[in-house]
DNA sequence: ATTGTCACTTGCAAAACGCAAGTGTTATCC
DNA sequence: GGATAACACTTGCGTTTTGCAAGTGACAAT
């Protein structure tokens, strides 16, 4: 657990690996636009981190060189059980949550299903779709 | 999952979520003598982060009351399937890993019957026992 | 009565963070 | 082809959080 918590043990890390997993964001732009507020230098910072350890990878765009797609290794895209184990918890005693009841009732009938499909979206066509979930993009209720 | 990384979105907290979790530690001085090394502020601080999340419950040692006995709430007790998956990542992808191999492969077969067992054992005797794995405290390989 | 244990608190230096502004590179528009 | 804009950052600086060491108060043990 040690090893996990250097690596993202901190208040924006996972936000990060969420957005990439669950949101198809890729890019520096689309994190910041995440509706949470970090700082460019600390997401900056993130990023790196999370490359270093293994968990993203870094590449420009071939079409717009101006762009730099990020996307998660197979390491990256290990976490997808945890974060889903953590959005149930959120979405039990979050008083306020968003997560969608009905992506809660799938997670909590067939996890394995749903983590299948998850896996599955997250490895195919990495960048130009995010994982869908009930035949629209899983994470924009979470 | 902001909430959630609002109330454990740091180095320390999840530490001592997992030492009430699996490690059969309680008190103050158990969490100090954990290996890591957490400052008294920083822990002190934490502990009552984590009341007021009610995650945690403290209460005064009938016997010796210069004790101080934390036990996770029911909501604490919630994060146990999170951290199990954060165990497996860690596992999965730290070279130096020290979880157990068994634990791992049990967790991988039927993970049901592993999350019963650790939530029972979580429930029952709070004060005088830890969560126990193939006959031994769990977390100590954690 | 003295010493020790336990659960903290306090003070201070160092590190991390958050904000605003700036930089370099590459597209796009006229 | 030159000006403008987009993108991905970096830099400076004030504020907040952390880490370390030492200290405190309540209670227990001897």
């Amino acid at each position: 657990m040690a090893f996990a918590l250097d690596l993202f043990g901190d208040r924006w890390t996972l936000l990060v690996v969420r957005d990439l997993a669950f949101k198809g964001r890729t890019t520096f732009s689309d994190f910041m636009e995440g509706g949470e507020r970090v700082a460019t230098n600390i997401l900056s910072d993130r990023l790196k981190r999370l490359q270093s350890g293994g968990v993203v990878e870094r590449r420009r765009d071939r079409v717009d060189s101006r762009r730099v797609q990020y996307q998660l290794t197979d390491k990256g895209k290990d976490l997808v059980p945890m974060l889903v184990e953590m959005i149930l918890w959120s979405a039990a005693h979050d008083p306020e949550t968003a997560a969608d009841p009905a992506f809660v009732r799938d997670a909590n009938t067939d996890r394995d299903r749903l983590l299948r499909r998850l896996r599955s979206d997250v490895d195919e066509v990495p960048f130009t779709r995010a994982a869908t979930w009930g035949g629209r993009v899983a994470g924009h209720l979470l």
